[in-house]
DNA sequence: CTAGCCTTCGAACGCCCGTTTGAAGCGTTC
DNA sequence: GAACGCTTCAAACGGGCGTTCGAAGGCTAG
């Protein structure tokens, strides 16, 4: 299961990320997580210090490419004379399915899920620190792509945009990827639905 | 906060609705739950056998209610004559409104969020059977008034609805109800704003 | 009044939790 | 080869967990 040449830290941080995504931050357990990981109990909080430490830096592995990847993305939109709506969300879209494709990434996107369910005000705060910016980045940009659209009717919209990703990325719904279709595909598909669906909705008239 | 004129075993719902919702069904212990609800430890198991069969208790309760009423508004929309995907969707979100308006009920709202976000599958089995048949009765009728959408993309679009509604209703975005306006005004702007999002999204060219 | 039943109660059960500790291992540096 | 850091280890800590138990309480029917 966990690959016996890297480093202890990273194990756990491997280990921890599949069974926190299983199971919860309160419903996994360190010994749960060290056992998987093939690493003494006591290593998670000699490199971690504590359990929830060991969450933040979870996210904060995850959190500090994608927002970079999405950040770039959106400049690359930004600075193309004739950007569409479509075009920034593929650029918000692109790079959590590029993370999702990563060894463990599927995990994450799950655990970004949960970490949204959570209402502790902990991992909120930490979460939107790392990742509020970059949602307020790309409002601007919808924003003046949207001229017409009041301000309150656009911040509910990206609200419904934000909840149909995540659910959707987190496999909450009713589809399933189908037999004799790669990973890949089946995201590449999610992908080009869900932006057409978002860019139609944040249209509505 | 708990209402001393209410039985036990209602005490003990409405505690562990409230203290679910803020800390997950793993986070949160019986010691909390029977502390909250003025009641003696051993009532857990005595009424309900044991914490998992309270946790289904809860979902019960709430969901035959909402089920009921979302076949109803679904039926009486069917019978009229034309009816239109704007009134399916009003039939689907405003029996969730009135649960939200409840005593409570906001905090089931984001229990059922999370139930989602579980990956449990023994909890996930339950409410799916639930709550599984409305969905494919409103995905049916929803399937008829856009006759020209391809099946998948339908489905891929009902997922990022049921992903928007949930996210929506569970407080996760960045809108914040202002001061000055009632829960109740909030929740009928949340729903006018959710329907005409999710027409034009499922409308997509 | 008393017998019976349903409910509540305090106390305890065994178990697993996150964290700490001090010793053991081990490669690097003088 | 001795001394030093960094890492790993087994073991234990106190505490909270879900659940169980037998006694006590309190209501109703005879």
């Amino acid at each position: 299961m966990i690959n016996p040449h890297f480093s202890t830290k990273e194990r756990i941080l491997s280990a921890a990320e599949d069974l926190f995504a299983k199971s919860g931050f309160a419903g996994a357990s360190l010994r749960q997580v060290t056992s998987a990981a093939n690493v003494n109990l006591a290593a998670v909080n000699y490199h971690f210090g504590s359990k929830e430490n060991l969450i933040n830096e979870l996210f904060k592995r995850r959190l500090d490419d994608l927002t970079a990847a999405r950040m770039a993305a959106l400049d690359k939109v930004r600075s193309s004379r004739q950007a569409t709506l479509e075009q920034v969300l593929e650029a918000f879209v692109q790079p959590a399915l590029s993370l999702a494709s990563e060894r463990g990434g599927s995990s994450f996107v799950r655990l970004l899920a949960r970490a949204f369910a959570e209402h502790d005000q902990r991992l909120r705060r930490f979460v939107s620190d790392n990742y509020g910016h970059v949602l307020k980045e790309f409002a601007k940009v919808i924003a003046q792509l949207l001229p017409n659209l009041p301000k309150d009717a656009l911040y509910w919209r990206l609200d419904f945009v934000s909840g149909a990703l995540t659910y959707a990325m987190s496999d909450f719904g009713m589809i399933k990827k189908p037999a004799g279709v790669t990973d890949e595909q089946h995201r590449r598909t999610a992908a080009e639905h869900f932006v057409r669906f978002a860019a139609a909705g944040l249209r509505a008239p």
